[in-house]
Order: C-alpha cells, then structure tokens, then sequence
DNA sequence: GTGTTCATCTCGCAC
DNA sequence: GTGCGAGGTGAACAC
C-alpha cells in the first residue's frame, strides 16, 4: 500500500463526468492497484476512486506529474494531476484475514426457521428458501391448521420487502398443492408505511428479537 | 489526517457485531474523528469504520495500546487494539472543495424537460418534481391531445421505477383534473424485466440519449 | 457471465 | 428528526 499526501487535481470518466478541483488529498494505492482520492472527512466513501481491476500509468508532462488509471474491463478512466507531493510512502501489509460478521439477516432467518413456532403454536417448517419462478421465498411453513404460510425476512422493514412478498404470494398462490398460502412479513423493526401497506395486502408483520432468538439475555451488548 | 499502519485487531459493536484478527492494515482518523480501517485491496470500502459525529479515546492498558471510538448518537462502538505501530504521520488538509458531478439523473430530467418534445412532437410540460401524496414525479406533461403523462426518469432503468411509476399512476389516476394519466419509463438503458413488466402496466419505454439532449456529438467521452 | 439482493450501506433532500 | 430515493452505489451469491 502507497500512501500519497498531495496536492492534486483529479478526472473522472466514465459511468459519468466528474472533477476534483486543485488541492491537498490523501491518494491510496493498494496493492491490487485501486486507487482512491480522500478528503481529510468521511469516513466511509472516498471522494473519488478506481475498482480493480485497473492499471496505472504515471507520466510527468512539462514537469507535471500524471496519474492516468484505467479499468481494466469498462474502460473508465481516472486522472490525476500532481502539483505537489507531501508525503510519500509505501507499505507491506499482506492479505487480510477478513471481517466475522455476525446478525444479517441470513442469520436471522436460521435462528426463524429453528424456532418457527415463534410464528404460532403447532407451527412446522416446510423448508427455507423455498425457490419460485421469480426468486426464493425466504421460509415456507404450515400454521397449526395446516395452511401454508410464506414469511419475507429482513433486517428493516420497509415497502420493497412488502412488494417483494406480494410478488412472491401472487405466484405461490397459483400452486393447487399450496393455496391458500398467507403472508408474514418478518423484521426486527418494520416501518409504518410498510405496516401500513402490508396491513391492506392482507400481510401479517411479526417483529423479530434477534436476542430473544437467541436466547440470549435481551441487553445491549458491552465490549468490556 | 492521520495515518497510521499498525498491526491492530478491531471489534465492532453496534448495528452488527464485527471482528478483525490481529493484522498489519491502514487506520485513517480524519480531521472530522472518523476512523476507518483499510486492508490493502478494494478502493471504495474499508474493512470497518466509523462514522462522525464519535469521540476517539486512547488507552494504555497493560502496555497494550487501544483506541474506542465511540459514536456521539448511537452509542455504536469500534475497538481497535493495537500490538505494534509500523507507521505514524499527520498531515493538514484543509476542507476539500468537493466533487462537480454531472451526468446524474438530476440532469437528465432537466434535460428532458427542456426538450419534452422528444417525447413526441407538440407535447407541453406541466412541471418537473410534481408533487403527490407518496412523493414528486419527476416529470408531469401533457401530449398533443392534452392528455396528462406521467414521465419517471432513471440512469438505468429497473423493475423498482416501473413499481415507483405504477404507484404514482394509481394517484394521479384518482385526481379527476388530471385522469387518465398516462405513463412514461425513460431511461438511458432499460432492463429487459423492466421492459416487460412495464408494458404489463400499459407504460411505455423510452430509451434517452444524454449526449443527444445535450446537442453534443454522441461520442464516448476522452480526456486527452 | 448476467441478474438479484443486501449493506454497520452513505448521502442528500423534503416534509 | 424521519422518511424516501439515488448512488460511478459496492459486494455476495445464485443461475
């Protein structure tokens, strides 16, 4: 990894046009040959940036120095133009052993589908990502009667999940072996219009306690 | 800014839970108090970060350096503990004066409203960001019958702006000064599954060409 | 490869 | 503050 404090100007082409006036920046050079331009704010998003793969060709025009990077596949393109270097230096830092995730929503809906009679007493679970014509419907069960039950899961609540859950009703609905099938719409918090929505779609919403599924105490978690 | 490369391991405590193993990687605190940590791959992303507004507290601890971040609103905290510094400088940026964009959707909608009659000849606008109950459609015109049309506006176009457009269509449909209401799908590129779903709903596609609003030879873009 | 969905999304804007 | 939509979204995973 490259570390460059510079005072630079930079162009973007490609997926859309794009400048950076002149003025001082942090440049990254990673090892995989991505570039990215930051301001001395935000932590997440650089100002601008190239995704491997690409190359960089460094040129110094009438005592200018250039940084032309070029996506490998797209094609875009990213210059930069250094008008003065104040720091400069480079890294060893090896492949990374990665980020441990943990509370997704893949991990909430193994926690639902393990404990489905959260949903209702007599509740069974007819399997998860229950694949349609359209995508997987993230739980198919059977309530206490028997009747068929799609459940959408997601962290958040919002309209799309509901949409998305419609679609999915729509054409399970069509299956004789299935229908009548209803819908819960699952999440740890769920918005109002969603509510709102689902509520005139004929939808149930359910919230979700991660640590409840768990079955960990229901407290905000502490480092030390 | 302050860079520092560091053999670090890092927990993350908040919307999810996250670990780092102890690593050589790059931490970025901006002027801002932002932190984020870096592999040396993947321009945009970094492997964990946080957010301003947070406060940043050095320890000491066993002669173990360990750096909490903590976020002023959420409470959500990072860790970082540090085994051993490879790397440490500070530099005075300044604010940046930030990115000129152009080429987003923004400026297609001007573009089209500017030349609606690209729609079709003798069309008339009524108004861009036309307000509704759920929300602006981006354009509203009237044809050369005077018939009431509803233009939804994207860069590419996807089967959520045909579900947006639909649902601005059923609203615009209830408003007797306005109905029928018919609907446009402009785009500078159309997804198949847009295409279809959109002519299920009876709206028609239109694929934009920027560079022909904009009157400029419709050619891709070089810089030198 | 293309398509779909998730994200500690971030970010901006309007109400 | 909250909600909603855009993003050069990026990134992962299925087909």
């Amino acid at each position: 990894m490259r570390l460059v404090i510079a005072r630079c100007s930079v162009d973007y082409v490609g997926r859309l046009t794009a400048h950076l006036p002149m003025a001082p920046r942090l440049i990254l050079i990673k090892a995989d040959s991505s570039v990215s331009i930051h301001a001395d704010d935000r932590a997440f998003k650089p100002l601008n940036w190239m995704n491997p793969p690409c190359k960089i060709r460094e040129e110094d025009i009438d005592g200018s120095l250039t940084w032309s990077v070029i996506h490998g596949k797209t094609g875009e393109k990213l210059v930069l133009t250094i008008e003065e270097i104040l720091h400069d230096s480079s890294h060893e830092l090896g492949i990374d052993p990665g980020l441990q995730k943990d509370g997704v929503e893949a991990h909430l809906q193994e926690l639902l589908a393990e404990h489905i009679t959260t949903l209702g007493d007599g509740w069974t679970l007819v399997r998860r990502e229950y694949m349609t014509a359209i995508g997987p419907v993230d739980i198919l069960c059977r309530d206490h009667l028997g009747g068929s039950v799609a459940v959408e899961i997601k962290r958040r609540g919002d309209i799309d999940g509901v949409e998305q859950l419609t679609r999915y009703l729509e054409l399970l609905n069509r299956d004789p072996r299935l229908a009548p099938v209803k819908g819960i719409f699952a999440a740890q918090e769920i918005k109002p219009q969603a509510r709102v929505l689902a509520a005139d779609r004929g939808i149930d919403c359910v919230i979700l306690d991660y640590d409840g599924l768990r079955g960990i105490e229901p407290e905000n978690p502490t480092l030390f």
